[in-house]
DNA sequence: CGTGTTCTTGACCAGTTGGTCAAAAAACGA
DNA sequence: TCGTTTTTTGACCAACTGGTCAAGAACACG
C-alpha cells in the first residue's frame, strides 16, 4: 500500500470496512485499550491484511481523528454572523444534538482522546479548532454587545453548547438507564428540553 | 492479605497509595489501556507487592469505583424538598462544579466507565443511582407543579447539570486551550456562568 | 490465455501484559 | 532477645500485543 490517491474498489472497500471497525473499537476502549486483532476482526479482514492497508495501529488512529475534525467542526462554521442570533445558536445546538444522536460513536472517539489529556490531537486542537472558536467566539461578542442576546460569556457558551449535546452520545448508557430502560429514545424529549434552555438563556 | 477489616499502619498507607495510584491511571487511560506496571510504579511499590494488597487489576478497579459512587452522588443526596428550589438546585450545582474542580480524576474515572458502556459499573447504575434519581425527580417535579421553578423535565435537568459541570473536568484540556492557555483557571467564569443560566432556566 | 500486479494469509517475532511463587526482609510481640 | 507474622521482591510464566515476512491467491489486462 504504497500508493496514495489512486485507490481500486478493493481498496476503497477495505480502508472503510477498517475504519468504521476502528471506530467502533477505539471510540469503546479508547486507544491504548483498543488492539488490532479486534479492529481485524469487526473489519472482517486478518491482521497482517489491516496493516497492508495501514501502517500502524496509530495510523489508523490518526486517520480517524483527522477526518472527525473537519465533520465535527461543520455546524460550528455555520454558525451565520448576519442571521438572527437567537436562531442561528439554536440551530447550532440542533445540529450537534443531531450529531450525537447519528454519530455517536464519532463522539465517544473525541471524549476519548481529550479524556486522555489529547496526546494524538492537540496539534489539531491548537491549529483548527482555536482560530474557529475564537472567531465565532468574538461573532458571539458582538452580539452580546449589539444587545442581541442576553449576557453570556461566549467561549462558556460555546462549552455549553458542546457537553450538553454530547453528553447523549457521551453517557448514553446512562441515559438511557435513568430514564427506564434501552427502548425509549431520549433524543426527542432532549430536544425539547435544550431548545428550552438555550431559548431562555440567550433571549435578551 | 486475607484479613479483611484490621488494617496495619502500613496496610493503610499502602493501599491508600495504590488506590491514589491507580485513580491517576485508570483515570487516564481507561481500564484496559491501564497497566499494572503503571500503577506500581506511581505508588512507588512493586508490582508483586500491588497484587498482595490486591488480589487483581480489576479488583483494583471495582474498588476505585465503589468507593466513588457514594462520593458522587452525596450532592444529590443533599438536594432538599423542603428548601427554596431554586437556591437548592443551585447550590447542586455548585457543588457539582466544585467537585470537578477538586477531584477531576474521579470524574474522569466515571466518564471512562460509562464511555465504554459501564461493564464494571451497570450494576450499582441500577442499585444505587436510579433510586436516587428517581426520587429527586419527584421532587423537582412537585416543584414544577407547584410552580415554584419553571417547567423543565426533572431527568433532563439532571442531566444537563451533570454534563455541564462535569465537562469542565473530563475536558478540561480541551476547556483550557480554548481560554488561551494552561494558566489561566477556567473555575470562576464557568461559575458565574452556570450560575446565571440555571437562574434563568428554573426562575418561573 | 499468460503474466505482472494487487491482495491475503499462516507462521513467526520480540516486547508487554496480568498474575504466581518461593524465599528473603521487615515489623511485631513476648 | 527470638520466634512469628506481615511485607516485599526477583525470577518466572503463559497469554497477548503490535508488527514482519515470504509465499500463495486473486485479480487485471493485453
Amino acid at each position: 500500500m504504497t500508493m496514495r490517491q489512486p485507490k481500486t474498489r478493493i481498496q476503497k472497500k477495505n480502508t472503510d470496512a477498517i475504519l468504521d471497525a476502528a471506530l467502533d473499537v477505539f471510540s469503546r476502549q479508547g486507544f491504548r485499550g483498543a488492539t488490532l486483532d479486534q479492529i481485524a476482526k469487526a473489519a472482517g479482514l486478518s491482521k497482517p491484511n489491516l496493516l497492508y492497508y495501514f501502517p500502524s495501529k496509530e495510523a489508523i488512529h490518526v486517520t480517524l481523528l483527522s477526518q472527525l475534525m473537519d465533520l465535527w467542526l461543520d455546524p460550528l462554521r455555520h454558525l451565520d454572523p448576519d442571521g438572527d442570533p437567537v436562531k442561528e445558536l439554536l440551530t447550532y445546538v440542533q445540529r450537534k444534538l443531531e450529531m450525537s444522536r447519528d454519530m455517536p460513536r464519532e463522539s465517544r472517539l473525541f471524549a476519548n482522546e481529550i479524556l486522555q489529556g489529547a496526546p494524538r490531537l492537540s496539534g489539531t486542537l491548537g491549529e483548527a479548532l482555536k482560530p474557529l472558536v475564537d472567531e465565532k467566539a468574538e461573532i458571539i461578542a458582538a452580539w452580546v454587545a449589539a444587545g442581541k442576546i442576553a449576557d453570556v460569556h461566549p467561549q462558556h457558551l460555546i462549552f455549553s453548547i458542546w457537553s450538553l449535546t454530547q453528553h447523549y452520545a457521551d453517557f448514553d448508557v446512562q441515559v438511557r438507564m435513568l430514564l427506564g430502560g434501552p427502548e425509549a429514545d431520549p433524543f426527542p424529549e432532549a430536544e425539547r428540553y435544550l431548545k428550552a434552555l438555550f431559548t431562555r438563556l440567550l433571549t435578551p
